[in-house]
DNA sequence: ACACTGTTGTCAACAGTGTTGTCATTACTG
DNA sequence: CAGTAATGACAACACTGTTGACAACAGTGT
């Protein structure tokens, strides 16, 4: 073992030596099974065949590494939007990229409903956002508002679907039928509209739901851009 | 009890002193001093005068006293709500007052942004969006998903601002100051827009965002029931 | 070649969380 | 008044994120 280079480095600490970007993508692999309460650190930990706390060398906290990962999906989401598109369609294929990434990393999107990450790949979502705005017609403050509107929206919906994809079984069924269960009991004198629309109600998708969201905004986005123009 | 009144009967325990009603208050005490991490069940108990774990005489798990907590502060909301508006303020009152709740009950607004209590309060709330969305010439289908359009939209921009608010002072700081700083560091030539826009960016207010999100909700209804009624 | 320095993984431990089971006391009911 | 159900106190459990001490490594300058 002197000075035969031979020697296989017995390395008593054998370790699957650890990176950000190794740690970054067991967090995406633990993520990407869907469960809520499967990432944390200590699985991360069983994950990398690794102690749990030797993630702590190379993230401040369990939030960095959670920025971190969540601007990997963010960079997901951007590699998947097709160029050369008008901005209406642009900011529709940016929400379809965000719902699909969202529904893959369920934890993540959940968590990131009300964060910011302030890195790179945020710069690129905001520059998206902005150049749909602008080539919509906006510009400065309204061009700023209307991005953070689009953005902070798009955000929450996301993270909202992301939720609920995360509760048990039973608690999704149970909010499911709800319409067909206790909104079906409720008052006809008190509450006309819900027992007149009750079985419209149980029958709204995700998708129509999404569908009036992410038009809401480009509509909004329209109005605004049109009425600048006639000033 | 008649000869014995002088003795101080020494109620090491003194009967029933918690009831739902008095857990939900001190729940919304607490919750209402603005700390993100107050409401625990520990803490609850102090709050109590009593052992935490009574609670769970009276709630089955703290997801369930959750839910009732959060449903007395919709009742809150509807409380402030004045009668006699046209469907569009109503719709507005409905947000503003939801806001300023879920500004005094941050914990649990932001923990509500992506549940549902099915309890007696959201049924009015339900009642008053359906009612609005009616009022403005929308039925069937329609009224259904703009219903969940607004109830989903609202619920998800109140719990975000109350997640903002319940963020450390430093993390707030840093977030706002991330548009001065991280934002203006960005290559000019890869984000163009970014750099044109930074100084609006930075001065983007949470008034002037909530405005845009609750406006294109209500422009959203309208251009549907215009377009249902030309039909 | 050697000591030095800083990094990284391992281990034990801590404070905190929600929750359950046990037990005695209180309140209610027939 | 007796019996039963409800209720609160206490101890304990499994889990969470996180920290400090220690040992094994990598790289560097002399």
């Amino acid at each position: 073992m002197s000075k035969s280079s031979v020697t296989p480095t017995r390395t008593k600490r054998v370790g699957t030596q650890l990176t950000p970007e190794a740690i970054i993508e067991a967090s995406l692999r633990i993520a990407a099974r869907g469960s809520a309460d499967a990432f944390t650190v200590r699985r991360l930990g069983e994950e990398l065949g690794a102690d749990p706390t030797a993630v702590y060398r190379h993230f401040r906290d369990k939030d960095e590494l959670l920025l971190s990962v969540a601007d990997r999906t963010l960079g997901e989401v951007l590699d998947s939007i097709p160029p050369g598109l008008g901005w209406q369609d642009r900011l529709r294929a940016l929400a379809d990229a965000s719902l699909a990434v969202a529904l893959k990393y369920p934890v993540v999107s959940s968590a990131m409903a009300s964060r910011t990450t302030r890195r790179a790949n945020e710069f690129r979502v905001v520059e998206l956002i902005l150049g749909a705005v602008t080539e919509a017609g906006l510009d400065g403050a309204d061009a700023a508002v209307h991005y953070r509107m689009v953005g902070d929206s798009l955000l929450a919906y996301v993270g909202q679907r992301a939720a609920y994809l995360l509760f048990d079984p039973e608690v999704r069924a149970a909010d499911e039928s709800s319409w067909t269960r206790e909104y079906r009991l409720v008052d006809a004198g008190g509450f006309p509209h819900i027992t007149r629309l009750g079985q419209q109600l149980a029958e709204v998708t995700h998708d129509q739901i999404y569908h009036a969201r992410v038009e809401a905004l480009i509509t909004a986005i329209s109005q605004r851009a049109e009425a600048v123009r006639g000033s």
